[in-house]
This record gives C-alpha cells, structure tokens and sequence, in this order.
DNA sequence: TTTTCACTTGCAAAGATTTGCGTCTGTGCG
DNA sequence: CGCACAGACGCAAATCTTTGCAAGTGAAAA
C-alpha cells in the first residue's frame, strides 16, 4: 500500500535483452534487438521488446537515442557513458567522454536543482572538416 | 515574379508553414500545422509538411523536438533561443536561456572542433520537487 | 495453499513518419 | 520562345512506435 518500494518483477524479455545489449558497443535498433532475442524467447512479440526497452530505459539501464538515422536505436547503459556529436553534412561521429558532460550536467543541477538523467546526449551540427568545406 | 499569395498550389509550402509558426511560442505537431496550414492552402498534403518542415530544419529556421508526448513537436527558431528540462516523473518543465546552453557549444567547439546546431536541446531528469520524494 | 493484484504479454489496430515513384513547376540557358 | 534539369508535390505503401483490451503470471498477502 504505501512502501515506496517497487516490486522489480522478474520479467523474462527485460533480462533477455539486457544480455543481447551487453556485448554491444553499438547501439541497435529495436528491429535488431527483437531478431536477436528471439533467439532465446522464439515467440516474443516486437511490442514487448518496445515495451521492455521503455521499462530498462526508466529504470536507467538503457538509453534510448535517434540518431538520425531513421530508427531510434538502444544501448545498455554502461559505467563508462559516452555521448555523441554527429556532423550533419558527412554523418561522421565524434565521441565524448561522459565528464566533459557530466561537468555541464552538474551545474545545471546547482542552477536549476534539476538532476538530468538523459544518459546519451546527441547533438547535431558540423565537424572541423566540413566547417571549413561550408566558408 | 509577380504575386506570391494566390498560386493554389505551386508555391512553397514553406512559408506558409512559417507563418503558421510565426506568432506561436509553444512547439506544435505536425498535424496540428497541418491543419493550420491548410487554411492557406487547403490541398496541402502530410507528407508535405513533413517535407516542408525537414528542409526547413535543415536551412536552421525550424527545430525539431522530442518531448517526449508521443508525437515530435516543431518551433520556429528566433533570436531568443530556449531550452527545455523535462522532469520525467511529474512531466513539468524547466526553461533555461541559450546563453547557458551556448557557453557549454562553444566550449564543445573549441575541445572538438565541433560547431553544434542544435537549437533546441530537450534534457529528461528529475526536477527538484520529484528529487526530494524520490529519497 | 489460495487469493489478490499489479505488472507483463500478445494481438490487432491506431498513430506517426518516411520513402518510392510518377507528375508538375519554376529557373536557367541557348 | 522552347528545352532540360532540379526540386516540390501528391498518393500509396512501407516503416516505426504506441495504445487498447483481454488473458496470463508471479510475489506477497491472507
């Protein structure tokens, strides 16, 4: 009734999946993920897989991106976070470490008291090379 | 050339679609431009628009935002920038000028060379209020 | 052990967004 | 003026993601 505890409820696609993730460095497509664990769970459906993949991204073991590349795409949210900067010109990507942006993350909290939890930040815009191709 | 206010359908959907979003400050949906540019140009189609707002995005003159109600939100970009928190458990939202976002851009461009274009930068946490009964 | 109850899952359907393809239009050029 | 080309459009169809509803399941309560 009143125990703010929730109940964790074993749910046999979250851990699936999460073993699907784990040896990815690679970010994969809900498609991807829903062909590769049914090969453990043949008859989970793609709906579940979506709905698992909303429930681990909650509970902050998934993070959820668009990476503008037509389908959102997933990744098991490690101890080593890294987000990403995508030229909109060549599509090239330049990875950050999560302390350049953790750094940022923090002050925001003492200006604002708001804590982000958004786990993997995209940001679009033009790398080095193309910036010079645009003068 | 001559007029460009009464061709019925040869003209570029995209400056109806930015009168549309001219005097709005709040994000609207596609089908909610839609509908509004329709009464301009009844015959306008969706996809249309769709394609209206991405070339629009691209130029910089619209920004694209998933805030996380199901269907992705289009504004005009002016002048004065904003961006948005997003608490994810009671849904409120915070506003934070562009000077603070853009500080941390041009740090990012000189560390990586990188010029960000984003205009609009959606962040999901916790704000203060869910923070202190979440403890 | 049995009951309870919230959480999980599937299926079908809805909703959102993108893409393929053929047509039409405006622009620059000869 | 007439032509060629690139880009804009519409329509239909394909994708991607979410939602409504009914049924199944497991953990804790009784």
């Amino acid at each position: 009734m009143s125990q703010a505890a929730k109940t964790p409820r074993a749910s046999s696609a979250d851990a699936a999946i999460l073993q699907v993730l784990r040896p990815e460095l690679r970010h994969l497509t809900s498609k991807q993920i829903h062909t590769a664990v049914r090969k453990q769970l043949p008859a989970i459906s793609l709906v579940t897989v979506y709905r698992s993949l909303e429930r681990l991204a909650r509970a902050g073991q998934v993070s959820i991106s668009d990476m503008g590349t037509g389908a959102v795409v997933y990744a098991r949210v490690t101890e080593s976070l890294h987000h990403h900067l995508i030229c909109q010109d060549c599509g090239g990507i330049v990875t950050i470490e999560h302390a350049e942006v953790g750094r940022w993350f923090a002050a925001l909290s003492r200006r604002h008291g708001f804590k982000v939890t958004t786990n993997h930040l995209v940001l679009f815009g033009l790398c080095a090379g193309c910036q010079a191709t645009h003068r």
